[in-house]
DNA sequence: TGTGACCTATTGTGATCACAAAAATTGACG
DNA sequence: CGTCAATTTTTGTGATCACAATAGGTCACA
């Protein structure tokens, strides 16, 4: 066991990290937001062990947060138990991604076109400058921040469908790929991407629900195919 | 706080009820998993309250492997907890019903689809004996037992498929229905209940794909749409 | 040098305790 | 008799401890 956290954030690093925010929050749920957003950036490598001391001392804690927390990112299937009762960072495998796939393109498209309906023209502002920082963190190869973009580009327009049952399943299938997305960029880079981020951004602007629907799905089936064919073949 | 619990079935409400099953299971799995059940099968009133010392005294734990297992059950939002802290199963509204409908439809049918060619003769036989039950049950006026076997029906084919990652889906989006589905069914009774199993069966046999979905999708429009228009209006 | 058994350290699990916040109850007062 | 405040109880939260199982390392032996 010898890196039991692939990656730390330096706000939690250093000494005295204790909860990263105390905003009235309990502390599993400072916890739970923590793991989440470093597997949402990709931060654990597939496959690397998680040990709830590990963490528990890493965030100034005592582990009886972090079960709770690692218990709620295990039933997301974020995380994952094997028999050992020992938890992981799930590896992908070629039948969970297709999987993945299949559930974005089904549930993702009906999300943003629920969206349009709601939808002002500042939050197509908001939309279009994170889209901004998305392409600047792409030309700068700067993965974590494409991806914490991406996550925010796709989520600020899912959040305003107002559907929260539908997105609570998006959410869960994001956590289950945001490693392996991350381990495929690192590898592939992300000099080559091209989304159709401003092929929805005009479509939200247009209310054109048809137009945006096809945005989706295309960023979601161009973006996933891309980072399904580049790695999968590599992996056992 | 009256009734803690709406319905504790008759194996936990004797003296020593201990974990359900000690088959090796650590005890917030067994508590997790009893849970589930009640709240698949509807035990649970929508709305009403859950206490981590009842359930444990109920079930005959400590405290400690309820709070894991409720909180892996709020993370498949079955149950929900509102901002004073206090658990509750949520309850229904028109909104998350049609979002649980749409998910229902976008998913079920592909994992029933997908379940044709890992299928048996064997498992179609259990299937249909799976079904004659259900009939039964539904005849009998029995929601409880109807309830369970259509459940068993449903996921006796969607776990062929060999899909971890829709069948997690589909679990939660069928937890976070169960009490409502009861409520539903006490007011309306079964016995004006039809089912599209038969041509369900019939297409698995056919190893006809497209029959397959149709039955599946009329399946659950029918059942839902049914329960749906029923109560809904009932709400505030 | 490779392989087995033994030992040590680490890990998840579950119980118990202490604490703060929220709810329920009780009481007094208008 | 109804309403508000003070008190008591209940509840979730988090820390600490004890225990059993697993993993990792060590050493002996072939």
């Amino acid at each position: 066991m010898k890196q039991k956290l692939a990656t730390i954030p330096a706000s939690a690093r250093t000494p005295p990290p204790a909860a990263a925010i105390d905003l009235g929050l309990t502390a599993h749920e400072s916890v739970y937001r923590e793991l989440r957003e470093q597997i949402l950036v990709g931060a654990f490598r597939p496959g690397s062990a998680i040990t709830l001391r590990g963490i528990a001392e890493t965030l100034g804690v005592s582990p009886m947060p972090i079960r709770e927390a690692v218990r709620r990112l295990i039933a997301e299937r974020a995380l994952e138990m094997q028999g050992n009762r020992r938890v992981l960072v799930p590896p992908m495998t070629p039948l969970k991604f297709q999987q993945i796939v299949f559930a974005r393109l089904a549930l993702e498209p009906e999300l943003a076109m629920r969206a349009l309906s709601n939808i002002s023209r500042a939050n197509i502002a908001t939309i279009a400058s994170i889209d901004a920082r998305v392409d600047q963190s792409m030309a700068e190869g700067d993965v974590e921040g494409y991806m914490r973009g991406n996550y925010r580009f796709h989520f600020t327009i899912y959040e305003l469908a107002g559907a929260e049952m539908l997105l609570g399943l998006v959410e869960s299938t994001w956590l289950q790929f945001g490693p392996f997305m991350r381990m495929a960029y690192g590898r592939i880079g992300t000099s080559t991407l091209e989304d159709h981020h401003q092929a929805a951004i005009a479509a939200l602007r247009k209310g054109d629900a048809r137009a945006l629907k096809a945005a989706i799905s295309a960023d979601i089936g161009q973006g996933m195919g891309f980072i399904g064919k580049a790695v999968l073949q590599h992996e056992s």
